[in-house]
Formats: C-alpha cells, structure tokens, sequence
DNA sequence: TCGACGATGACCT
DNA sequence: GGTCATCGTCGAA
C-alpha cells in the first residue's frame, strides 16, 4: 500500500488530477473503524476562470478559504443543508482548485458504511458526492484535513487495471453558464458504481 | 440581524 | 417526470 505522496497534489493541472484520481483508493479511519474504496467519478473546479467554482473569479469567503491552500488537504462543505461533499484541494498555494470526489466503488469497511447510512441496501451505498461522504463518516470537521494524515487519506490502488475514462459535463452548475458545459465529470466507463 | 439558496438524494407518481 | 427535507453560508439591509 503506498500513499499519495504530497507532489501528486500541486498538479497545476485541476483537469489532470481529477482523471489521475480515478482507480485510487480513497481510506477513512473513523474511530477506528477503516472504509475504502475505489474512486471512480470526480469533478474538476478550477478557481481561476471557472465560474461553477466556489472561488470563482479570486472570490475568497470563511467557506472556500481552504481551496486557497497548498493541495493535499481536503475541503469539506455541506450542501442543501443536510449532504456533505469531499473535495481534494490541488495545485499550490493561492491557486484555488479542487476536484469533487462523486463516487466510489466500496472495498472495506462495508459494514461501517450501511451502519453509518442505516441500510441495508449496497447498491449505490457509496454513488454520489453526498452518498460518498455520509457512508465514509467524512463531516464537516474533516474540512481541511491533511490527506498524509491518519484519519483521512488516499493510496495507490494495489492492483493494477485498465479502464477507459470517460468526460462529461458536471451535475447541478447550470447557474455557470457557459462553464456548465466543460467536460469536466470524469468516471470509469462501465462501473456500476459511478452515480446516474 | 435576516432571507435566499444550494457542486443532493430519497421517495413519489 | 416532480417534490421536499434541512441548515450553514453569504450578502444585503
């Protein structure tokens, strides 16, 4: 098992590492109890000159400070008052991007994420940004995280695979305008895990 | 202070 | 296809 090292994170490139992230491991370990998964959807926000971004445009709030940091770190918000979304903030310091983390395909800790999501239900258990955070315990309180940490993390994935990736347009950002059209959804085509 | 509004999901018809 | 739960954040007043 080796951990994303610090320098896969400062990627100038917000696309690129959203693509890179897929097939990777995503690890929590909440009060012990450790749930992992593949990731195989992410969305890409670049602060710069995207207008579906949080930072759009050098926008600098309470909430979306922490894009602003050095990447490697995770920036956490809550969404329609009741869904929590993962974000792992990339490129470096002052530049405010991220990618969303949309959906994993469960490994361990399955037991962990019905309990935490009250189901019984597997499918979909981890499908969607919100899905994701809810069945690996991520909260609020994991907003700027370090992903080299303990609690929260992100490895190579042990078993090498082959899969094509697949771009598309992101979810719920009509209010961007032309941005709302970028490519910039990617999942691994045919997995059963990516969200509808 | 206060009102409006989400980078959603579950359940309904 | 549609509705609605639910609350922290933001920006206007």
């Amino acid at each position: 098992m080796q951990k994303l090292t610090k320098d896969f994170f400062l990627n100038d490139s917000v696309t690129n590492v959203a693509q890179e992230l897929l097939g990777k491991v995503l690890f929590t370990n909440i009060n012990g109890n450790i749930s992992s998964g593949i990731i195989v959807e992410t969305e890409a926000y670049c602060g710069r000159d995207d207008k579906a971004c949080h930072a759009y445009n050098g926008k600098i709030t309470k909430r979306n400070e922490v894009m602003y940091a050095q990447g490697g770190i995770a920036y956490v918000y809550l969404c329609y008052g009741m869904h929590n979304m993962l974000n792992v903030v990339t490129n470096t310091a002052g530049h405010a991007d991220a990618v969303l983390i949309r959906a994993v395909e469960p490994l361990e800790g399955l037991s962990y994420m019905l309990a935490r999501k009250q189901t019984s239900k597997i499918e979909r258990i981890s499908s969607g940004p919100g899905n994701v955070c809810k069945a690996f315990g991520i909260e609020l309180i994991h907003n700027e995280t370090d992903f080299g940490g303990n609690e929260l993390w992100l490895e190579e994935n042990p078993t090498h695979f082959d899969f094509e990736i697949r771009a598309s347009t992101r979810i719920g950002v009509d209010y961007a305008g032309d941005d709302a059209k970028r490519l910039w959804r990617y999942s691994i085509k045919d997995n059963k895990w990516v969200s509808k």
